[in-house]
DNA sequence: CGTGGAAACGGACTTTACCCCGTTTATCTG
DNA sequence: CAGATAAACGGGGTAAAGTCCGTTTCCACG
């Protein structure tokens, strides 16, 4: 827990973010959610959002890259909360439980944690570029993986697998169902969702 | 086969397509893959394409809406002879198989398809809707779901778990798998998916 | 402290998606 | 064939994304 934090001596290799440059950033992702709970994504340029924060455009474009970017960045900060919980958290979502029941129960907190956020979810998909790496996804899919190397499972292909239950998991919610849709019934969605996951593991592991 | 086309006489509702409307999308789609070929999807504008084809801007948006519907027009056409394999060409793919090779003949396909057009693929994901209706996935997900409904599965939630699949099939190559690791592999890549459909589809259908 | 160089900043500039609405054209009806 | 009507067209206008590069700020090191 109170190991390596950006501010630490953790220089490996990139030098240490800049200290201006740390407290632009929290800048604009604060900035960015007030915008975001007034008035909706759709109002949230990059122009507007660098005003209202007293900043210039083209920091804004460096520190995001894109316009989806932010959205990638709100997530990503949202996220963190989501991970502990994942990695030493109680259990059945943190380690100490059997790792088919972890598998199950990380598919509904993030079930939940995307229909929570699925606004800024969707607007984080960039048609330009693949899903983002060193954020979101990759966690999960990391976090799968590890979970299906202790799950006694014939001979198989655990990366392969692994990146086809993210998508089984993470793309009704990004890309299938309609924002509409899941505004209209959430809960139902998420029981829906929720029971569907853990039918497809179950399905999945066993012999 | 040779039932009902656009042109018939199939005025159940909307009013048939205006004839220099047809002709103009006809233009316009072959106008695109041109400049598709010729310089690739990022010098596909729409006032690129509007100009070199002859035709207003608004004409353009008109008929495709956004940009990314411009490549979802591209890719429902590809799609149209894959499709009619699926539904009235030979086994496995076609009809007269058994519906779990059948299903697995199909992500196949869907893989090298998918394969073949990543570049358009990939450009016609628009954050800012969910996946088209009525073109690609939609019927991916259709035809899934017919599959999965002649498999003798326990009680499921099969509209779901069509949805799960489909995600599983598409998401690797539309969202996960970066493009320049497809172009650099793509041989590798879907031998890699295509056995990795087989044994999803295997672990998913047995009881 | 002072300083050199790397990193961050700012905001004008360019490009592009997308909107609007007056005008033209196809098709249907009598 | 003429007139009506709804659809399609055109292309200028707007706003937002993304780029560039001269200027400023940080901070490691002496």
């Amino acid at each position: 827990m109170g190991c390596v934090n950006a501010s630490d001596v953790s220089w490996g290799a990139p030098r240490a973010e800049r200290a201006d440059a740390a407290r632009n950033r929290r800048l604009l992702l604060a900035t960015a959610r007030e915008m975001l709970a007034e008035s909706g994504p759709d109002r949230l340029t990059m122009d507007a959002l660098a005003e209202r924060s007293g900043l210039g455009k083209g920091t804004v474009f460096r520190r995001f890259g894109t316009r989806a970017g932010i959205f990638q960045a709100l997530l990503d900060d949202s996220e963190r909360g989501f991970q502990e919980q994942v990695l030493s958290g109680p259990p059945p979502l943190g380690p100490d439980a059997p790792p088919r029941e972890r598998l199950i129960a990380y598919g509904q907190a993030r079930i939940r944690f995307l229909l929570e956020h699925r606004e800024i979810a969707r607007h984080s998909i960039d048609g330009r570029q693949n899903v983002p790496t060193g954020t979101q996804t990759p966690l999960s899919r990391a976090h799968i993986r590890m979970l299906l190397g202790r799950i006694p499972l014939g001979a198989a292909d655990l990366d392969l697998l692994a990146m086809q239950l993210t998508a089984a998991l993470d793309a009704p919610l990004l890309l299938y169902v309609s924002a509409s849709a899941l505004d209209a019934a959430a809960d139902r969605a998420e029981r829906r969702l929720t029971s569907g996951w853990r039918d497809l593991v179950d399905r999945v592991c066993r012999p």
